[in-house]
DNA sequence: GAGCCAATGTGACTAAGTCACATACATTCG
DNA sequence: CGAATGTATGTGACTTAGTCACATTGGCTC
């Protein structure tokens, strides 16, 4: 239960849901939600867990990917402020086991909401169930989206697009990353990325230090893909 | 608008959310709904269309896949009895331009519904806005299997398991299909999966024939897994 | 400066995907 | 019947990706 109503006005500007006309249900969730503080690289949900909590950010961002045999990871998606580790809805509605793996990524703020308050309120507040809806909807294109791209684009190609993307994100010019952090995001091995990197390097497209890219030529690096 | 009664009796078999008490519901579904029916290979929906109906299959299969620009494709899921091409209704809710491609494997028969009238029961039909975000749910899971699958595990294991499945959905050791088919689910090359299908003939796994594969050893396939 | 650990580099090898064809089988049609 | 056509399959040569086993390097602690 949460009553400081500072805490309140800051969660409520978050989840565009709360801003309903409906004060019951602001009323309900604030009764039954619970915050929490997650460190860096703590662990949210692993593979095969059934989920007893639905977790809404507040702040910072979460990692969900899924892990190989052999070690290697591919990211799925992230969840950042205002959105939900929105496989764990899923599993509370499927009644499936979560099939990947969740972890913090930067320290995380989140308001946690018990499952059976969670699904009890899909059919009892259309604001509520928009919400989680929209959340499926949306990680299940992005999800898409990484079938295609493992699947036909070329790593080189992938990489191209993550460093420009990432830059622009961080909106700077130098991004601070390991090799092995971009493979486990683009799902593939740390070796392959190097490689890639050292290519784009001799080209002039970046220069690298241990653990930053620096990206000399984004056009060229654009034109790559 | 649906009246025959055997024909309400028919879809209401098919689809759980009808038998619920509810008989208000009843009464709107069967007054918005069409049925329509597809021949094999036809399009239902097509990359980037903005979905104007939900269909709710009543019989056939069709199949939803990704199309890479060398012409290589990826089969992400299959609907069938009960089902619902699920990717629209995440559409309608988040109106992203539908991001994959629908065809019809299996002559269907389906139920439409205007999105229109799709998205208002959301919010006042429980047990519609539970059957929709249940498929939903179920198609993210589908998705994420498919993710790991293509990024972890090889191709030749991938092809045992395929064979094997097919081979207890159709209840046959004979499964009639082409080289190019199995690439196109798999989400590699026809050639590929040529060379492979000879190497498990050549250790007496299969016997293939101009469209069909025998399995000789299915003893054999499960341990390549 | 020694020791340690994480990050990166590298060669050799296997698996997968591409390209350009060659065959083979089935059906239709003259 | 045999030729023509179209789909299905086979194959070699080559590129890209992933694996494995190490070597090297940079930064930190003690």
């Amino acid at each position: 239960m949460i009553t400081d109503p500072q805490q309140i006005d800051r969660i409520t500007d978050c989840f565009g849901f709360l801003r309903r006309k409906d004060p019951t249900f602001k009323r309900h969730f604030f009764q039954a939600a619970l915050v929490v503080h997650l460190d860096k690289q703590q662990s949210i949900c692993h593979e095969g867990m059934s989920c007893t909590h639905l977790a809404l950010v507040i702040s910072g961002t979460a990692r969900i990917f899924k892990l190989g045999e052999s070690g290697r990871e591919i990211t799925l998606y992230r969840i950042g402020r205002g959105e939900s580790c929105i496989l764990t809805a899923s599993c509370i509605i499927s009644n499936t086991p979560f099939p990947a793996i969740a972890v913090c990524e930067e320290a995380l703020e989140a308001v946690l909401i018990p499952t059976a308050e969670a699904q009890n309120w899909m059919s009892r507040f259309p604001a509520w169930q928009e919400y989680l809806f929209g959340l499926v909807s949306e990680r299940l294109a992005e999800v898409i989206t990484v079938v295609e791209e493992i699947a036909f684009r070329r790593v080189d190609y992938r990489l191209a697009a993550y460093l420009l993307k990432r830059a622009e994100s961080d909106n700077s010019r130098v991004i601070k990353v390991t090799h092995q952090e971009i493979a486990s995001d683009l799902g593939t091995s740390r070796e392959v990325i190097s490689r890639i990197l050292k290519d784009f390097e001799s080209r002039q497209m970046i220069s690298t230090n241990r653990g930053s890219i620096d990206l000399l030529d984004t056009r060229a690096l654009s034109n790559q893909l």
